[in-house]
DNA sequence: CGTATTTGACCACT
DNA sequence: AGTGGTCAAATACG
């Protein structure tokens, strides 16, 4: 979760540092590192709704967790144009109850498309958007 | 060929 | 000890 001092970007050296060492530089010797492919089709009905929403920008996932305190899995995105753009997008997909069937989009933070720059925003993705076009 | 997507594992904090 | 969050690599599709 939101680690007290994780305010600062900085913090990212450590996790870079870290994967590296863990050294998948050397796939011919993976000790035990097995990524089991998987089948890029979900079974139709399943899906309730598009996280990947449009919401003006192009949003990729990149992980998946499920949180054994709730009931329902949590999804990553981030923006695509994160290396050119710099556009630090990123948002948090959490599945709320089936019944709201839409889930909770939390934006840690993106580029404005008025130029602003806004942080920590939690709403659902209609509240989301709205704010985008404000 | 490039991009988007998926899954597993590790890490840091509490 | 457990949880949550991110990265890395591999694959599939256009």
């Amino acid at each position: 979760m939101v680690r007290s001092s994780m305010h600062e970007p900085a913090g990212d050296d450590k996790k870079q540092a870290g994967s590296s060492m863990h050294g998948p530089a050397a796939p011919s010797s993976p000790s035990g590192f097995k990524r089991r492919v998987r089948c890029r089709g979900e079974p139709p009905g399943t899906r309730v709704v598009s996280p990947t929403m449009d919401d003006g920008f192009a949003w990729r996932k990149y992980g998946e967790k499920t949180i054994n305190h709730h009931s329902y899995p949590r999804f990553y995105f981030c923006c695509t144009y994160r290396d050119e753009h710099g556009c630090g997008a990123k948002k948090r997909v959490q599945q709320a109850h089936g019944k709201h069937a839409l889930g909770t989009t939390h934006v840690l933070s993106f580029a404005s498309p008025a130029g602003g720059l806004v942080e920590s925003v939690e709403g659902s993705l209609e509240e989301l958007v709205t704010l985008l076009w404000s």
